[in-house]
DNA sequence: AAATGTTACGAAAACGTTTTCGAAAAATTA
DNA sequence: TAATTTTTCGAAAACGTTTTCGTAACATTT
């Protein structure tokens, strides 16, 4: 139970703490042989300097924080996972907070994080955040910010990002393509910059294959939910508003639109198309299985570690710094919904 | 970005660090006047004593850490909110560890987590655990030690599990009822006690309604994934093993069921009644939406917060204590496939 | 007035590291 | 041999807290 400390290491081999902590540190004032019996000594009883009182005196944490809306959401589970993975790689831990989708519990989340000292914060913002100064206090406590998917521009900060445009441009055009021309567009509401993003790309595919744009065909889900789904596609249907096919604003909407469909006995994709987004795990599993646009989510975990050491490497060098804006690549799958 | 402290404070009111520290900390001993004129300051800046320092000083970090073996399974994803959110309550911070079904990573978690002087370990084992020194490591740190849905025997810590014999006799008992004779299940591999007790269920459940076991009727879904439950439900098909309801071990297997079973336009439930696990979140967005077996992951977190905070109190008063073993309860969610 | 009790505060040690700087010892050069 | 350089090490300060214990000041009781 007692733990063993630099100390106890040292008078085991009558040196001072202080070479004890320079060879685990791999100074080179420290002679070969002594470093070398300390090492294997170390290495033997796998110790490891204790963390908090060599955070206190380094000020290096060796911790980020991150932060996103849903742990209920595939999509944000894969990239924390990722993250996570990418951070251990790099020798850091990770802190997890989940706002769940409300703006004051967010708040809280950063100042948590602001306090635990952490090295970084990533965050994907949540629907209701509207007001940004406590994205504002990261950056004031000297703390690398980086946003990801969910992100607000009136913080500047470097930012993780698919392309939501051109990704909903893409898939319009594939069903453009496909024959389609009355497509229907299940979008989510006006403050999200996602939703926002996928349906301009919605109508610049449209305009691009001189298709008029319809607003009859644009329901807007607020709750991006299965049953609002539902409803909204229920809506279409009960109004006779003709169409062959539906742009859903991500793989749970998609979902919805096919259950609504498919109750109402609407072939798909004979009849109504349906294609999603973020290639959620679930979507193979659908009868029939749902076509999505992968973004990879991999590649955001990577991406902002590899921003993050960026950073960390020019502040230390006290350099002055521009932010990143990467845009990770999507991937259409093809599946039986269209 | 000058971080503030004790000592900045104690400066401005013309007291000593002492003083700050007990009025923060709510020490008696500091006369109220004193106190309220610190407090308030403290509260005006948003103050908080350093962690780390408090954390070097007092031994105690206020960090759980939490592994689970798979990221995309909402399940686990769903527990680990709860956990953390509650931990959250409880002003306790969560580290999030993932094995992702690897043993090796399993135990390298392990060993990060105790060089990080958590003050608890929750996990969920991997499928692939089989040797179980890491897990003994943290109780030889002196750290508690808490296992979730995937338990081992072998090292005497507090459990939280639902009960998955009763719960797959329930569901049994439940097909029997519904006039099924027939029940196929697809099982999980050998060495998951979770695979081992569900199909322990199964038998009693067929025993005590007098059904003779029937060992053609019992598929292994080694990797439980959507595309193995595919083809073994796809075997039986071809074999012509009658059956006229399947028990899978979860929902992802009963998905696949479910798309085998309508691949081959075979009626569900009217042929064929499919029952999964866990009720996942896509259970009910599937067409047929998928009958299910909720347990209740909200309970697991607040439950192994309930226990940690118990053993703590225990550890603190050096009392001898006994390690709980917590059943959550389970809950048949009624829906189309049956 | 003396003795005792109470209240309010601060000095200082401690937690376990890291790192600077000085200096002894050894090696090299003049 | 003396002077200089290089190698190797350790003393000690520092990081920002918490907490024990001592004590001054004041209040209360004999």
């Amino acid at each position: 139970m007692k733990t063993i400390k630099l100390k106890d290491i040292a008078e085991k081999f009558n040196v001072s703490v202080s070479t004890v902590s320079k060879a685990i540190a791999g100074y080179t004032d420290i002679k070969r042989e002594t470093s070398e019996k300390i090492l294997e000594y170390v290495k033997k009883i796998n110790f490891h300097p204790n963390s908090i009182a060599s955070s206190l005196k380094t000020k290096k944490t060796k911790t980020i924080g991150i932060v996103i809306p849903d742990m209920q959401n595939l999509f944000f589970t894969k990239i924390l996972n990722s993250i996570v993975n990418n951070a251990q790689r790099e020798g850091y831990r990770s802190i997890l907070m989940c706002s769940n989708e409300s703006f004051e519990n967010e708040s809280d989340c950063i100042d948590e994080l602001i306090n635990n000292n952490v090295e970084a914060v990533f965050i994907a913002l949540s629907d209701r955040t509207v007001e940004y100064s406590h994205l504002q206090r990261v950056k004031d406590s000297g703390i690398i910010l980086i946003q990801f998917d969910k992100i607000s521009k009136i913080i500047q900060s470097s930012t993780v990002t698919t392309n939501n445009i051109e990704s909903a441009y893409e898939l319009t055009e594939r069903l453009i393509k496909f024959g389609r021309r009355k497509i229907a567009h299940l979008r989510g509401g006006y403050i999200s910059q996602v939703s926002i993003d996928r349906f301009i790309g919605y109508q610049k595919a449209l305009e691009k294959y001189n298709i008029k744009y319809d607003k009859n065909l644009v329901m807007i889900s607020e709750s991006r939910s299965f049953d609002e789904a539902i409803s909204k596609i229920k809506e279409m249907i009960d109004k006779k508003i003709g169409f062959d096919a539906v742009l859903a604003i991500d793989d749970k909407t998609a979902m919805g639109t096919i259950k609504c469909l498919t109750d109402n006995k609407i072939k798909i994709p004979e009849q109504v198309a349906v294609v999603g987004f973020s290639n959620a795990a679930y979507s193979k599993y659908l009868s029939p299985s749902l076509s999505s646009m992968d973004q990879s989510t991999e590649l955001f975990g990577s991406e902002i570690i590899k921003i993050f050491l960026k950073e960390k490497k020019n502040k230390n060098l006290s350099l002055d710094y521009s932010f990143s804006e990467v845009k990770i690549p999507t991937n259409f799958i093809k599946r039986e919904s269209f």
